[in-house]
DNA sequence: CTTATTCCTACCTCGGTGGTAGGATTTACT
DNA sequence: AGTAAATCCTACCACCGAGGTAGGAATAAG
């Protein structure tokens, strides 16, 4: 498993703002309800996403959360990559490059390499505002680095 | 992380024989000394990969394990998902489809079905060969599912 | 001044990761 | 026949992160 419940639910919860972008804020306990998620432990993933720099957010009564930029301006990469720490497939690849003392010998390392930067590429071109447009083709169908002009 | 270590280390192993093939038994004390890693720990993960048909095995004094195929006709796919049982990047993704019971309006879905696809079709094209070789193109450059006729 | 909300700190349980230990069995060689 | 070298098998264990729960303090609207 690569992606935690903690990345999973950080994502719904972006998604779930992001359908309700321009609607002033939306507080936790909304959120919990409509996705069905605890509304405890959604408070330290959204404390993450705000702290990052994700939300917006209002203390006290009819406060809560709205996204910071628009959906489009979200990537999936970034919000994984705050929530989890590291989207790296194997211990051995690091956020800044590779770590392990025999990386210069290691036979596997460039497949894992190459691993990492597939995986980085994919959710680097998705977008919030794919997600809630439904855009199956770019998420499912298809992939393809080069090919790709839209 | 996605993949641990003993799925890392099954491919080691496996890129080891592979450097070895046609060369008779290679004994696994062997293999952990070339390697630097636990003979012990090993014999558990390279038993995976014996009762999984990968390899061909010799008891008893100058016995040891050869590959059972050529290298090329190992994917990196098969030994990862042999030896880790799933390579999904989330729970919601099993192997033999979909287990959620929210999977029907969950909008983030195709996005790790996506993410999912992107992963194995990446594993499953490279090979043992490819790894011996150090196919670093292949491995790191420019991947494209349509576009790569090679 | 009450109510609804975010914010903060601490705590807990469980299963998987990453091994270790010890021995039984099999085969080659002398 | 006997010994050494190897695979095979079962059991065990410590540690840590995942996936939460609990309780309260601060803040803002009405």
């Amino acid at each position: 498993m690569m992606v935690s419940t903690k990345g999973r639910y950080a994502l719904t919860v972006m998604v779930d703002l992001a359908k309700l972008s321009d609607g002033g804020y939306v507080s936790l306990s909304d959120i919990a309800d409509r996705e069905h998620l605890s509304m405890k432990y959604l408070e330290s993933i959204i404390s993450i996403l705000n702290k990052g720099g994700m939300l917006q957010s209002l203390r006290g009564k009819n406060g809560g959360y709205m996204l910071a930029r628009q959906p489009e301006e979200y990537t999936v990469n970034e919000i994984l990559l705050l929530t989890e720490g590291t989207l790296a497939p194997v211990n051995c690849i690091m956020q800044d490059g590779v770590q392990c003392d025999k990386a210069a010998t290691c036979s596997t390392l460039p497949l894992w390499a190459g691993l990492d930067s597939v995986i980085e590429k994919y959710l680097s071109t998705i977008t919030l505002k794919d997600i809630i447009d439904g855009n199956r083709r770019k998420m499912l169908g298809d992939y393809c680095n080069q090919c790709d002009t839209e």
